[in-house]
DNA sequence: AAAAAGATGCAACTTGGTTGCAAAGTTCTT
DNA sequence: AAGAACTTTGCAACCAAGTTGCATCTTTTT
């Protein structure tokens, strides 16, 4: 399985390569983290906000990339990875409290529950929020000093 | 065990039971569901945004609500029941992408996961989002019709 | 090349959340 | 009971994220 290049992935996905949209699909494939606009504006300054906003609304209409929420007050995206084929599920993320950043723990997949009759589900996000692993270090350190 | 009044409920957590804290708190209580700051100023007109943004937020300090994120927009808070200690997890939350109502899976906890090492972990969210039974109903009745 | 369709940037606007400040209400002290 | 000290509240103003209308520029189609 060969690696595709970012204008045959989005392509695969019936969005139309344009320059602003490869460069920002570049922007998230790059930080690999998941970003929300604003966080690609500053990556991205030659492009517009509305503009970013735009791909972004046209990313996650086709697949592209999928939204999640931490707490942080604005939306997150990330790319979509579908060859883990998470039927419903995808990973866990971990949201910290104290460096405003969000990761995937790639390795730890969302455990499914069973949910009352009528309700019907179409995705599902677990956000553990805490505190990072480097957060932790800083705080020994500056434990250790005071 | 007998039920707390409000203010016995607001004293146990030392938060002094004011007039507009106590409308906040029965207002939550009786709509039951998660609400967001706009939510609880629409429900109770005699009392300013600010404070009502203050009084959740005194509330969340004093764990008497807790904040959870359905993809809305804005936070959503719900009062605390410790009673049914849960120690880290809580229950799930189903998000109605139709009606943009959140419901609460009391009976469904969230399963917990191993986080890799190094991460502390605080909190968990776990939302499911999809249509709920009232909505599912409505879209049924609107098929048949057409 | 002209017409049509699509993408972009700018500016303006909406909404949710937040703060400064003065007025109103409480509590404490004498 | 009167006044000082502190707390709570409402108003207005502000901020950031998200969103939209519109004119311009680019690409595609004919």
């Amino acid at each position: 399985m060969k690696a595709l290049s970012v204008t045959e992935k989005l392509q695969q996905k019936d969005v139309k390569p344009t320059a602003n949209r490869i460069l920002v699909y570049e922007t998230m494939a790059k930080l690999g983290c998941p970003l929300s606009i604003s966080d690609i504006e500053d990556n991205l300054l030659s492009i517009d906000k509305s503009s970013i906003f735009r791909v972004i609304t046209l990313f996650v209409q086709h697949d592209v990339v999928h939204a999640i929420e931490d707490g942080s007050g604005s939306l997150k995206y990330e790319i979509c990875h579908e060859d883990l084929l998470h039927a419903l599920g995808g990973h866990v993320h971990f949201y910290c409290e104290k460096c405003h950043h969000t990761f995937c723990l790639e390795g730890v997949d969302i455990p499914l529950v069973q949910i009352p009759e009528g309700f019907e589900s179409k995705s599902v996000n677990y956000m553990i929020k805490g505190i990072c692993p480097s957060c932790c270090k800083k705080n020994e350190i500056g434990n250790n000093l005071a």
